[in-house]
DNA sequence: GGTTACTGTCGACGCGCGTCGACGATGCGT
DNA sequence: ACGCATCGTCGACGCGCGTCGACAGTAACC
């Protein structure tokens, strides 16, 4: 039966069983420098023995090498979904390739103070962010740090800053030729609460406005609302825009719950999609894309990527001594689920 | 202007610009020994002038005592919503109080694999775990660890360990009692996917049992059925159930995107809430309780106060030497939002 | 046969901090 | 005046590990 030993085995408990020295132990494990073939099997079954793990704090202290990184995720209004999950999962695991934790840290944005003491106390080696607004408070304050820090996101003022994000400005031309190529002249957007926009948050602002350029461009009228994150609002809003823009053939969506909200009143009024009304959604996973009736049409970024890339970024920055400075954007991925069409003849 | 310190102070540079030792700076810290108010206020403006901040890591070493403790959020199929929000962030609130921070760990359920290097490399001096199943292999491995945690939720073997959890042995006779009231004698039940309910998830086992339970003391018929989390499942499943069990007269949900669907088809099919059909909603927040058209009456557990109090447990198991076995079981919160009501007259 | 070069191992020190024992300087009592 | 209990401070050591310098032993070379 496996004995519960009374306290963590150390590098003193293996050294002394396997009969070698503190430092050979070290060796042997870390491989750098040469160790006889003999001595190492005597440590390894000593290792084996004690149930031997290597402490990461106790080695992060004398190495100064980084063991654990926290991804700030504020959860805020709209929660974490499987979306979400593939860029932490796909950061977490990219991270434990060099034997480097990962964990979520969920405070709101706002709370720098939180953010001051998590890093001052030394608890963390690096930090990736999300959901960067274009003046971000966070990121004022890290720079003023010496800890490394990778957005997936970015500020306005980023010239200095190494970020991954998605190329936002290709998102809205796509939507608008794919919409455009059916005949559609007159869409809405209903994309996210005004506390989020007027708080400056890129996506949606970058979005917005590369939207409205091509809009102008491809001869195209846009009415964009910003409506809570919820199906009620979602609701009203089509209704309103409905009512005093009927002629309204496209809905382009930026708010998971609204849009839900927004099939809802198109059932319950008898429109169907896409013969009636076509509708695209940025950003959206294909779990959350998928699970509406009807499943919708979505312009988003690559799953994981963008989460492995920071993570890599963050690595660089946390081991290398003079790391340069890298800004990575994403091209869009379109995938069709058959909610966008042509316009339907005018009847009348 | 702020200057920059070219690396972090350490306890020795405040030594030195006081004019002091190493440990006086230490117990000027902690207050565990006497230190004259002239001595104390020169280290106080050493620390001011060098932005001394201990580091936290390094003393956890030194001390033994928790720095950091991980929260282990399995995000799953269901995700992560402003109403687990509450759970972590009572939790991390709490720990804050005591100095100690509290991350956030995603992995899977399953992902024992990667749990054990988690444990091992001693990285954390604490974990809390959620959704917990009744044999749940988490539990099983840590057990056969040194390391404190608590669980939110309970297996079924649960005597020898510490959990806080709802009381789900009360929802069902509360929701029972609730409908039978208004005159409902056949209702059903919206649970959560198959795989959740054979994996042993306790929360939906006991609810059902529960529910079960009472209703065949109260004469009331109910039809379960496990559906997958998401909109389009919801409304397939209300669906058959109105066609197989045409006196179905209320429907109480246990998932929350399933839900919606139910919502849906209802709104489709013409039938209104309550007045033809009650809803009544297990264990949503009052966000998502909201966001509906209509808004759901619930049955849930009260917000942060599980959260709170794990933590509080956790650190007991942390610090004392002896700690007790704490089981904890919160009583559940209905909250009226007016979608349930009597049943109607019968129509021929 | 002597220098060189490497292989394999050990001891010592440092990372930043907590904490114990010691010790001079006081204050008090007799 | 002396013993004794504080108060205030210092030095030393340990937490578990990484890593540098030293050194005995062996193989390789002119």
């Amino acid at each position: 039966m496996p004995q519960q030993p009374p306290r963590r085995a150390t590098r003193a408990d293996v050294a002394r069983l396997a009969g070698v020295s503190d430092s050979t132990v070290s060796y042997a494990l870390t491989g750098d420098r040469p160790i006889s073939d003999e001595t190492r099997e005597r440590i390894e079954r000593a290792m084996q023995e004690l149930g031997y793990v290597p402490h990461a704090r106790a080695a992060a202290l004398a190495s100064k090498k980084p063991s654990l990184v926290a991804l700030h995720f504020p959860v805020g209004e709209r929660g974490i979904d499987v979306s979400d999950l593939n860029y932490v999962n796909a950061a977490s695991d990219r991270a434990e390739v060099d034997g480097i934790q990962m964990l979520m840290w969920t405070h709101d944005v706002t709370d720098i103070e939180a953010l001051r003491r998590l890093v001052t106390q030394g608890l963390v080696d690096g930090l990736i962010l999300m959901e960067i607004r274009q003046h971000d408070e966070r990121v004022e304050y890290l720079k003023s740090t010496r800890l490394p820090f990778v957005t997936i996101g970015r500020t306005k003022d980023n010239a200095s800053m190494s970020y991954i994000d998605a190329d936002f400005d290709s998102w809205g031309p796509m939507a608008v030729n794919h919409l455009a190529d059916f005949g559609h002249v007159e869409v809405a957007l209903v994309s996210q609460p005004d506390e989020v926009v007027e708080s400056g948050y890129g996506p949606v602002i970058l979005t917005q406005a590369s939207l409205r350029a091509q809009a102008k461009r491809r001869g195209m009228k846009v009415h964009m609302v910003n409506v809570r994150a919820n199906i009620r609002a979602g609701r009203e809003a089509l209704a309103t825009l409905l009512r005093d823009h009927p002629g309204i053939t496209a809905v382009i969506g930026f708010n998971a719950p609204a849009m839900i909200g927004v099939l809802e009143e198109l059932a319950v009024s008898g429109l169907r999609v896409p013969e009636d009304v076509s509708i695209l959604h940025f950003g959206i996973s294909p779990e959350q894309a998928e699970m509406t009736v009807p499943a919708q049409t979505t312009i988003s970024a690559p799953g994981g990527a963008l989460g492995e890339e920071a993570m890599t970024v963050l690595i660089e920055k946390m081991t290398s001594s003079n790391p340069p400075i890298r800004q990575i954007l994403t091209s869009p991925v379109m995938v069709d689920r058959g909610s966008t069409g042509p316009v339907r003849p005018q009847k009348g």
